[in-house]
DNA sequence: AATGAATGAGAGTTCATTCAT
DNA sequence: GATGAATGAACTCTCATTCAT
């Protein structure tokens, strides 16, 4: 592993331990086994690298997800598939999901990446105004759509993540991807 | 207004246009029109005061979700009380819902509340608890009702707080609620 | 003395100990017998606080020199009057002229106040384009004039600050008045 | 021009461009065309280079002046032969002068060369001493001589770096230097 | 109860210097 | 000879907290 993934991975462990708030650069060079002096070879400022870690992390999220997407495929077979990657990626990544919603609520950290803070949405976005068009969806406006495809994944993430439910059991995850895809298509 | 609310009312304020990480004690005795060594007349440090914020907000949200719950009355009645009374005092207070999410995302910053995160959720955890045990629920596990339940709430609030819904409209509103009712209900 | 006093005394007296290229806020702090927070007090950076200084002396100069100028009064008496004061403040305030000349070429150190470093010769032209006006000067460019009176002065109070002149005895100083008012005066 | 040469003159040009304060290596190997390291190789420290440019450009000046001195000539002569020499590399070398005054003027910054610092007055120090014994110049001290010879001089340069003057014009400089030679020799 | 000047530890950042290549 | 990534001490500046008034 290079310098800066590095850098990139020590934050993202540390942000998730300590949180925005007691990230500090000192802490950070010790976690990544690298002097102060070198993160300031790889990025600019501390801001710049948070906001760099968090696009990095969006830009592999929505990639993943968008594996599950064919062109041409049933809705209801992308959906899954796109939503089961979704739910996966974040399980074997938790520490990601985490820094998502950390960055997400911690208004001017980011001014400048204050446009992508949806874009985590985009893919789930995309397939439900697909749907939409071709009738395969509830008639339910598109924002309260996609809210009940993906709110109870992040809802079932918190809880996963304080230790309240097992979502690495086969059966959860199905019947947590089973619901939205109730929530959202026509019976 | 005594000088203790408007610490806590000024505090709100700050955190939700700066975010913790930007919040300052001078600043934030500015805000509230006092001196910086009065807000330690009433909170012991800033920690102290973050988290008293925090305290206060999930017992007043609690209180008044509670008031749409009435012991005997059919499950479907309460679930719709309490919904509402949930999103509305959301929408009337989208900063009360943008402060719960950054402190939920912020680890170690309220060390000693750790525990209380999810005193949220006890009162929809309490009806659904009592709905399943008389199967007025769908057959699925507690924790996914409840992220089925209040997930898409917190969606659509933050699409609501970007401007991307308008929750004000009452049709918007019914229709969440009518879309997470269906999502846990026997149909 | 009140502390913004006693932060620009400490000031003058480490850059001309030290040089600007030395001086630290810490040691001023220390210098000044106060803490590092309370230079930012007041003053914004130690660039404004160099800039300040500047100014200040550059200021006190001016005031002091144009002491010696009376409307009216002849040019040779005028002269005498101002270059003296001149003298008379750079040899009590030996620091003051190192820190003027230290000042005026460290370029970029202080574009702000780029504009004003050569304020120090504006008493001193004005008397001279007075003089020039009513030929009581040499026919020579106005330049020429302000660098005979000034320059002398300059060159022997480097001399006195490495200890190679007495400036401080009558008969050095007065020679030097004469010797530059002969440059600049009609025989 | 060999590696050593190139880092001198990129460090003549950056200082009196930025100034001693903000002259960095890193900026200094790009303006030399060469790498940090490579510094090292020529030089012991950034302390090291800087004296070692100050002694060099005052070895080049005074073997330039001397170039105007002829043992047995008449003083009036070698005055204005030395005193033009000076002028005239000055003239062509303004960024050589601006260093001497920055250095000068920057204390401890050159622990080592303090000594050196009046060697700058050495040849005109010569000339005045011979001509003193010789009672071809006024009855007045030597240093004041001294001030009187060169004090116009660096004037008169300050007020060409700025703009306020031409000395590349034959006339001012003849001016300068008559001027120069009236305040000391005798009527 | 209220103030706000003062504190100083600790933050983010810089940069002269080194050394493996 | 030449490189430039890496270092870490030292820098400027911030800010939670204190306390004399």
């Amino acid at each position: 592993m290079n310098t800066k993934e590095a850098i990139l991975k020590a934050t993202l462990r540390l942000v998730n331990e300590y949180g925005f708030y007691h990230l500090n650069m000192k802490q950070l060079a010790a976690e990544a086994g690298i002097s102060v002096g070198t993160i300031y070879l790889y990025f600019n400022s501390k801001e710049k690298l948070i906001n760099e870690l968090y696009k990095n992390i969006i830009r592999d999220f929505n990639a993943i997800v968008l594996k599950g997407y064919e062109e041409g495929r049933a809705f209801k077979q992308n959906f899954f598939e796109m939503m089961r990657n979704a739910i996966d990626h974040y399980i074997q990544n938790p520490d990601r999901f985490s820094f998502i919603e950390q960055y997400t609520y911690s208004p001017f950290l980011f001014k400048e990446t204050k446009e992508e803070n949806l874009a985590i949405l985009e893919p789930i976005e995309k397939i439900i105004k697909e749907a939409k068009k071709e009738n395969q969806v509830k008639d339910l406006p598109e924002t309260l759509l996609i809210a009940l495809s993906y709110g109870p994944i992040v809802g079932m993430m918190k809880l996963f993540i304080v230790g309240k439910t097992d979502l690495k059991k086969k059966m959860q995850k199905e019947l947590l991807l089973e619901a939205c895809w109730q929530s959202v298509s026509i019976q």
